[in-house]
DNA sequence: TTGTAGGCGTTATCAA
DNA sequence: TTGATAACGCCTACAA
């Protein structure tokens, strides 16, 4: 383990001297900064990221808290999700923890709680916003910086990059009624998740705008997976009056509807239209190819990571970056393409 | 910001006393030890983590490195893996640290070399095995704990979990041929990818089994993606004689290929039969349902942690455990049902 | 331009 | 059983 001290008496100066040399101190001699600056390369220098914390009282870490619910779960949105915040993470040197838990449980207060009490962390990233999130109000009172993906509140005061699916559920709904479609059925999530809150208003928005009545029997909650996508449009599809159209939450309960419709001997495209929302690779290579709202979730990622830091350095604490983005409606197959 | 000294304070007793009633030492009298904890949790008191780490030396830290190429990825098996480190992580007191940096680039190395340098971590998790891997050679040279998820060589020496593989592509292969499949295509990865090693030795063996001699042009190396799965399997299908059965060296690979198989016109488990590996949520979902190989990820995952934590506190530094699961083959409509 | 000295919050050693 | 004291490695007023 080399540290300062080993630089500094290989070079025959204070310790103080090589520290402001590499930090980049404009009262060192030239000179003495190149030596220090090759020395300590060469020795393999790095600054104990423990002490420099202990001392500048900060850590240059970020952390985020993946929605795990009962452990299990396997949503590529996420895997893409913390790539971009890895790489964002990396490209500002900083660190990323990770840590999961149950949405509400105790658990995951105890993490939030535990990385702000023995400061661990710098800031938040917060995803799956939930509505009256307890994360937000904890943090805005603790002082402690975040970024959210969506909002928790309609007229949200926190930062936040929201992509506006509203917007893109009410073009996914016109786009099915201009193919003629007046039966569309929504799956959704649980009603205090922010998404769902937005997605389910576009949904109804979007009849709205096409003349359709809005028919209360068409709407089921689900969650979020694919499993969960699957069970209610089995129970769609049970009904006397079947939906001829099905709008998933998310990709992943599209792709259960899909499932449950290939079971019920109907062909996706034709005999029904079934679409969903991210745009997700997945969404892709499902037969058929899966219409879907895209949103840009690696850039997405990568942008909160740079509002955060921008905040936890400081700037621009006046206003809270509002970020709206649309999504793209791709047109595939699974709508009759 | 509250710390040793304050609750010491408010108890009139000395730093020494109360860290030592909190760490659980046995040389403060009970009533004491009450005291303090009480007053500890009342005041919200968590040991300043930088702190407790330059002091002692350790991090209590893991990290993994997410092999994410090119920034973009969707791959729910790192989902699944990642919430397996997490919660395993978290339940034996340990913080995840979490990067991404493509395989073999720069900046994988100064991911890894940073954080031994700067000693934030105590160890590592490897997953995505190479051949010849320069992490285990490192890694060992240096004497910092890892575990892998896999193995570099076939007689590697570091502590790992693998799932063997290659009994169960020779398990696939001889369901395939069981059920009367002769022309069987197999789809793997770039051959200095260790699981490529492993896969593509079952597949042979299983045809040897079958007493199907083995075909060079029905082998093609995929890159463990939907996309270079489809591109693959779109290759295999413009063969002169194209193959009656595609295996794909995990599920993303297949699902690319049963894609590819419908734009050929072809139903998977009639026209022909596609198989995959890993188990994932995705492949249970698929159209039709994909025949595919499980392997436990976020149990695994889970397991890797302990076996990391194990290492770092000291324990059975005599021997390096090795622990081989077997896959479960899960037969579905894709092959035949 | 360089060096000295003190402290960030904990833990560990030793003495009381 | 408790307390004074000295590190851990780094940063930064302040002095030289």
């Amino acid at each position: 383990m080399v540290q300062l001290r080993d630089v500094a008496r290989r070079l025959k100066l204070s310790i103080t001297t090589v520290s402001r040399a590499l930090d980049g101190y404009d009262d060192v001699a030239e000179a003495t900064r190149t030596r220090v600056v090759r020395a300590a390369r060469q020795m393999g220098y790095t600054p104990r990221r423990a002490a420099r914390q202990l001392r500048r009282q900060r850590a240059d870490v970020i952390g985020y808290v993946l929605p795990a619910s009962e452990g299990h779960f396997a949503d590529s949105f996420f895997a893409e999700f913390i790539a971009g915040l890895g790489d964002g993470a990396v490209a500002l040197g900083f660190d990323l923890l990770v840590s999961t838990a149950a949405p509400k449980s105790a658990a995951e207060r105890q993490i939030y709680c535990r990385w702000i009490q023995s400061s661990v962390v710098d800031g938040f990233i917060l995803s799956r916003m939930r509505v009256g999130d307890w994360r937000v109000i904890h943090l805005a009172r603790e002082g402690i910086p975040f970024v959210a993906h969506g909002r928790a509140q309609p007229r949200a005061m926190h930062p936040y990059i929201e992509v506006d699916s509203r917007a893109g559920f009410a073009q996914l709904v016109a786009h099915l009624a201009g193919r003629g479609f007046r039966r569309i059925a929504y799956v959704g999530a649980s009603p205090d998740i922010a998404l769902q809150v937005e997605r389910s208003a576009g949904y109804r928005e979007g009849l709205e705008a096409a003349g359709i009545p809005f028919d209360d029997s068409l709407v089921l909650e689900g969650d979020l997976t694919r499993q969960g996508g699957y069970s209610a449009a089995l129970r769609l599809l049970a009904l006397p009056e079947p939906p001829t159209a099905i709008v998933g939450a998310n990709d992943l309960t599209a792709i259960g509807a899909l499932r449950a419709a290939r079971e019920k001997g109907l062909t996706a495209g034709r005999d029904i239209a079934i679409a969903g929302y991210d745009g997700t690779e997945e969404s892709a290579h499902t037969q058929p190819p899966l219409t879907t709202l895209q949103q840009p979730i690696y850039e997405t990622a990568r942008s909160l990571v740079h509002m955060l830091v921008a905040r936890i350095g400081g700037e621009g604490s006046l206003e809270d970056p509002h970020v709206v983005l649309q999504p793209r409606l791709i047109i595939r197959e699974s709508t009759g393409g």
